[in-house]
DNA sequence: TTGTACGCGTTATCAA
DNA sequence: TTGATAACGCGTACAA
């Protein structure tokens, strides 16, 4: 059997009490003689707590659930690994859970969570719909949730987000810049809240600028590659672009494969633009022009909201942060020509 | 307060006893009429079992550690997606832990597990000393143990492998048959297993083909893109290397970049062979030649030898799997331009 | 300053 | 077929 407080408290000669205030660190009320005799004792048996028991009587498990899409997803591992180490800093060890983006399996993995007794849930959501099983999930439990890089209309939750309607627009912008009039764009599913308020930047710029918007040159992707190749096909077939703006670096990558195979020249023929600044992406030839998010620090902020309102759970009022995106401009932009050059 | 045992219980007319046997399906010593009744009442309140209380009792979490060196290393998400689905699939969550390959981190992560009272955990270790604090703590509190990818000397726990020195013959002997001899490798850390491996069947090819092996020729990476693009400028400097086997592709991204630079021609002035065939360096030009490993089957297969350990907690004989990598040929690799030509 | 005793929600043992 | 009750290991109100 493992050694528990018992043990200690029989060997020391005092109660399972004043083992469990020494644990606890309680300051008053224990002697400074028997506290280091208990500790010395707790540290010759190399004896840990069970915190299984303590969460029975705390309702606390230390542990909080971390949902999203897919881990394969490149854009991911950074921001988990801004959730994990914050979370770990903490004192919080976070459960893993991988959706494909199905509904189904986001309640499965919600439901999960919630027996699991985690404290608090970072949730990347995929569904922008209000019809979302998991609001009554969530409003059932009174379980602390932070949404994060995708998020719900309205305020209703916690959620932390790059300014996705900023980086839309300011992508678009630059290529407007660039004397671009024919913009194509690749957004990413369409239920997905981030891929909505980037489409709201690229009209704006085009609206500023007083480019009409064609809806010809919109295309539906995926967030993966291939759906940003087949798009890319789709939008040099019909023709009439003279520049792409991807809603992800992972689609821009499956642009380079469709312009490569139909001899589309990047950027003399084809100005591109991709989302995320992937750290692979470097490997591109040209090198691409994209928008970077602070994905790591999103997966840090979530988290220390998260915390927070695990530890005030006094209902703290639900904060939005919006994180800044910034252009990186590379070679995959370029002046368009005109046909005076 | 949270739904309990109690309430299902006393809604039902019947003991708590009779619940918790409706709950695990007993199948004998319950009436179907009171069986029914309970579970209807359970379905209208929507009640959960606390797993909690129920692993105090049981000593079991159905919970699983995973410990890797970082989840950014565009290697893992493969296989974190391999433990994790068969984990989900059989009812096991899983605690995911990052410890950027520290000794340090990997102890504290194991400490922290046994905390957490897992059931088991699966271990990615990158240090393939017998030292390593992580043989003591494991032994002491008999919690299972899978090895997956890097393992250890010997046979002395179970462990999911791809077969790395004969990945890292095939390796060789395709460049030796490309008519190379002044071939070059960057390797791992010197710590990991899997390095060591590669590097023994570079060897064996070189020897099988008479070609003496030059150790100025043998530069130690760190599995990092950057790591590889220094070895890469070392050996393309000292010269006399005609063709590079790097230990993984991203390492062989990195001698993409030194070559780049250098203004050397792959695969007409170096040929590189990579190792994980990530999806990614399809973005490469040229296509890279690479050994490709099962990684989410490896992933799977060491969860699967685990949770057949926790059931049959009594000494299962400890297995060692291989798994069978294969040579992916592609265009960065080519016949060596001989005098002759 | 220290200790006794109860409760957390469940399973398991034994009796009815 | 069912139920009363003792564990599981810990925190804590209350008593000493």
């Amino acid at each position: 059997m493992a050694i528990t407080i018992k043990d200690i408290a029989k060997k020391a000669n005092v109660s399972i009490t004043t083992v469990s205030r020494v644990l606890n660190n309680k300051t008053e009320g224990i002697g400074e003689e028997t506290r280091k005799r208990v500790l010395d004792i707790i540290e010759e048996l190399d004896y840990r707590p069970n915190t299984i028991a303590r969460s029975m009587v705390t309702k606390q498990t230390n542990t909080i659930g971390l949902i999203i899409p897919d881990i394969r997803n490149p854009f991911f591992p950074e921001l988990v690994r801004g959730v994990e180490d914050f979370a770990n800093d903490a004192g919080y060890s976070v459960f893993l859970c991988n959706t494909d983006g199905s509904i189904k399996r986001e309640v499965e993995a919600l439901r999960l969570m919630k027996e699991k007794n985690v404290d608090g849930i970072v949730f990347t959501y995929s569904h922008a719909t209000t019809k979302h099983p998991f609001q009554s999930l969530v409003h059932r439990h009174r379980i602390p949730v932070v949404l994060l890089d995708r998020g719900l209309d309205g305020e209703k939750y916690s959620g932390v987000y790059t300014d996705n309607e900023k980086a839309g627009y300011i992508a678009t912008k630059h290529l407007i810049d660039l004397s671009h009039v024919q913009i194509g764009c690749i957004t990413g599913p369409e239920h997905v809240q981030n891929s909505k308020d980037r489409l709201k930047g690229y009209m704006k710029a085009l609206n500023q600028a007083g480019i009409p918007v064609d809806h010809r040159r919109i295309v539906s992707g995926d967030y993966q590659l291939e759906g940003g190749y087949r798009a890319a096909k789709a939008l040099l077939e019909k023709g009439h672009v003279t520049a792409i703006f991807a809603f992800n670096d992972l689609m821009a990558f499956g642009v380079y494969q469709a312009a490569a195979e139909m001899g589309v020249t990047i950027p003399d023929d084809l100005s591109v633009v991709g989302f995320d600044n992937l750290k692979y992406n470097r490997l591109l030839q040209p090198k691409l022009t994209t928008i970077e998010q602070p994905t790591y620090e999103m997966g840090k902020t979530a988290t220390e909201l998260l915390l927070q309102q695990i530890r005030e759970s006094k209902r703290v009022k639900t904060q939005t942060i919006y994180l800044d995106p910034s252009l990186i401009i590379r070679n995959s932009t370029k002046k368009r020509r005109t046909e005076d050059d």
